[in-house]
DNA sequence: TAAACGTGGGG
DNA sequence: TCCCCAAGTTT
């Protein structure tokens, strides 16, 4: 069951080998057969963006992340506020953070060199389960279960697991390690993946072009559209807050980061109030604030935000220059923000 | 262990 | 409009 040739690896990676998604990051199988491997510091830099985040969505990160920054040793003697400004919009932030401290460790201290084993790849800032998986797998050929979203979908169905996730996660890297050949793990692992993307989706699952119909237990027992169960999620609550858009007569503009815990650690923003039921508001020094017409609306994984936008021209000389200052170095709440500043009729003369 | 942590696309 | 969810990790 696990030489690749067992009935789900054997039958996987044929299907792999015809239908591989091409990604940036990734070696083809035929590449991969013919002796090239994939660079450990795109695997990584890859596996990391893709956590929680959709391929479409990686792509024009990751080629400006590796045109900029070729190797670990480049990124590692990188600027905070440069990588930072880069993975603006991407999201979840404290990957940004961890990214950049890993790869200062790899860089300072393994002398460049990733570590090839899961358990070591695991100890590094950034890398849990997933991703040290993924990357001794795929880059170093390491027969491990690597067990995502995707991965649990496709082996609960396999398996007709009715465990609820979080709790069945232990079994189904139990199930899924049952089913990792020992040859070519790594592109195993990306099949596994690539089918629960287009053939074993959430919703209706395309199971009559399945490669593993044949093995598939929910298949048989009509469930597989049923499968994972998960545990009932939590409502979002609604939150309301004031952000300050402040501009000189020069169209400079009053920036601040934000300390390094918590919601958009490390990123820049305007000045702003709490977040709250009930927010005070809470300017950054007195002005003729005026509001502009429409709230921005966030949603965040566990909350929504009302933003009230309050602009004013001052006279700031500490501001961060117009000619520095791209909205695209923010996060998304805050380019809200200043589009909303913007499309008022308020004194900005940026 | 459960909660925190972003964003954009699809149904 | 709203909910789901996407190659999870950290605390």
């Amino acid at each position: 069951m696990r030489d690749g040739k067992g009935p789900i690896g054997g039958s996987l990676l044929k299907w792999y080998d015809a239908h591989a998604r091409v990604m940036p990051w990734r070696v083809s199988p035929a590449d991969r057969a013919g002796g090239m491997r994939p660079d450990p510091y795109r695997v990584w830099l890859s596996e990391v963006m893709l956590q929680q985040t959709t391929v479409a969505a990686v792509r024009d990160y990751f080629h400006r992340f590796t045109e900029r920054w070729p190797d670990v040793a480049a990124l590692a003697a990188a600027e905070d506020a440069d990588v930072m400004a880069q993975w603006a919009g991407l999201g979840y932030y404290a990957r940004a953070r961890n990214l950049l401290k890993c790869a200062r460790v790899v860089a300072d201290e393994l002398s460049g060199q990733f570590p090839q084993t899961a358990p070591e790849l695991q100890k590094l800032p950034g890398i849990g389960p997933y991703t040290a998986g993924a990357i001794a797998a795929i880059a170093f050929d390491a027969p491990v279960p690597v067990v995502d979203g995707n991965v649990e979908r496709v082996v609960s169905r396999l398996f007709a697991v009715q465990t609820p996730l979080p709790t069945a996660k232990p079994e189904l890297t139990e199930l899924t390690a049952q089913i990792t050949p020992d040859q070519r793990p790594g592109d195993f692992a990306q099949a596994m993946m690539d089918l629960g993307a287009t053939i074993c989706t959430p919703r209706n699952p395309a199971c009559a072009i399945c490669p593993l119909i044949g093995a598939c237990a929910a298949q048989a027992q009509g469930i597989a559209a049923d499968l994972p169960r998960k545990a009932a999620k939590k409502p979002k609550p609604t939150r309301h807050g004031f952000a300050y858009v402040a501009v000189n007569a020069a169209g400079d503009v009053l920036l601040e980061r934000r300390p390094d815990k918590g919601l958009l650690g490390g990123t820049l923003g305007f000045p702003g109030s709490d977040w709250s039921e009930t927010p005070s508001p809470a300017p950054p020094f007195e002005a003729d604030w005026r509001e502009a017409p429409a709230e921005v609306r966030h949603t965040f994984t566990h909350f929504h935000l009302h933003l009230r936008v309050l602009t004013a021209q001052v006279e700031g000389n500490d501001f961060t220059a117009r000619a520095q200052f791209a909205p695209g170095d923010l996060p998304t709440l805050m380019r809200k923000v200043w589009d909303a500043a913007q499309s008022a009729d308020l004194p900005l003369s940026g």
